[in-house]
DNA sequence: TTATATATTAACCAGATGGTTAAACCATTT
DNA sequence: AAATGGTTTAACCATCTGGTTAATATATAA
């Protein structure tokens, strides 16, 4: 936990403050006088800086997304094997969660309402990179080891949705996960719950990919 | 999309109208007024018939959770391959998906609140069941075979979370992926996409934890 | 120092929201 | 038909909420 960065310009402070409040209580829940606050200035301020509760909102959503895709796009483009490669995309993924481990939250918020603020201000150019069958990075990889026969045959995109959604669920779902140990009596550490299940999609998925033996 | 059921009662009516709006705009979003207009009654009625808008939430999360729960555990007991097995428990947390896309979106806010109230409430004896090591039809199912040498040796509890990860992210990523698909000007059929799903989940946990090949 | 533009605040407001009340309605029993 | 008890409603209320206003404080330029 870092001091309260008193350099941060007056409007920064107060975005950063509706960041978690909106974190915390999804859009409906947050307040305005919430965020004042936090921020430990006057709710009059707020609507200095800012037009309304929407567009604050929105600018939220706007950083959030782009400080997660500027990290999943970080990906080495040296060649290496299929099983590099997913180990390298599952740590990418895994460790941008790590590290926000709360903005994952606002984007289930997002898509449990529709998604309808993300769609408006689309940021799938940017979503469209990972995914593109066109100019995706991760695509394109896929695809060359495909014709290279060092993988399966596999739909490319199912393939990355899979990888996404074994990754996700370890983060949206832990609150059920830790339950469930507790009620088991097992006891629940989370780094090592992450490592472990860093290690197992990995395998998982390069078992599941393997190309067939050859005889 | 059927008529209304006329022969519901008042209290029941109300209750089905609550789901939808909570479902719709989440706790904090949905209105009181909303439901009573949606079941067409005064908005003083549901006071009378529960007593305040956290009690009729609590009581549309637990019919939502049993609703499903009671589903996802109607998995037949006649011993099969792994492959037959996991086809069906695929099947079953996909068809129960298919058959409420919206349940879906209020554990989503549930989750990304920190599910408090679902804690609350705990249905996780019910959730304990499939998850469960001790007694879980599915756990035990698993460790059964990997005993029995036909399957790899892999943490069952892992396994499970990665099954449901992929098939949770199919409903929840829809807006994304089907975004993502229509800005790269590729035609998206929810149907054909989540049979193709079903079936590529299914090859990559198959294929993820067949046994090694015996020479 | 004074004038000017920017930053910040206390007080305020209209509309919305969860919840209440007292009266009316309706079916059943006597 | 009158009494009874559950059901439904219109009107109401206190509080909260996003947003405004007008005045004040602070920095900058002249």
């Amino acid at each position: 936990m870092k001091k309260s960065k008193i350099n941060l310009k007056t409007k920064d402070k107060i975005m950063h403050h509706a960041i978690h409040e909106f974190i915390e209580h999804g859009y409906h829940g947050a307040r305005m006088q919430n965020i004042a606050e936090r921020a430990k200035v006057n709710k009059a301020l707020i609507f200095y800086y800012y037009t309304s509760k929407d567009q604050i909102y929105k600018e939220v959503l706007g950083r959030i997304f782009k400080t997660i895709f500027e990290r999943l796009n970080n990906l080495s483009d040296e060649p290496t094997s299929v099983e590099n490669k997913v180990r390298q995309i599952v740590d990418v993924y895994m460790s941008v969660l790590i590290d926000y481990p709360d903005y994952i939250k606002l984007m289930m918020y997002e898509l449990s309402s529709g998604a309808n603020t993300v769609k408006e201000l689309n940021p799938f150019g940017a979503l469209g990179m990972p995914f593109s069958p066109m100019g995706g990075k991760i695509y394109s990889f896929f695809d060359g080891k495909i014709r290279a026969g060092e993988m399966k045959q596999v739909d490319i995109i199912q393939l990355i949705i899979s990888i996404v959604g074994q990754i996700i669920i370890s983060f949206i779902g832990l609150p059920i996960i830790r339950t469930a140990f507790e009620s088991n009596k097992m006891d629940f550490d989370i780094k090592i719950f992450l490592e472990k299940r860093k290690d197992f999609i990995v395998n998982l998925v390069i078992n599941g990919i393997k190309p067939e033996e050859k005889i």
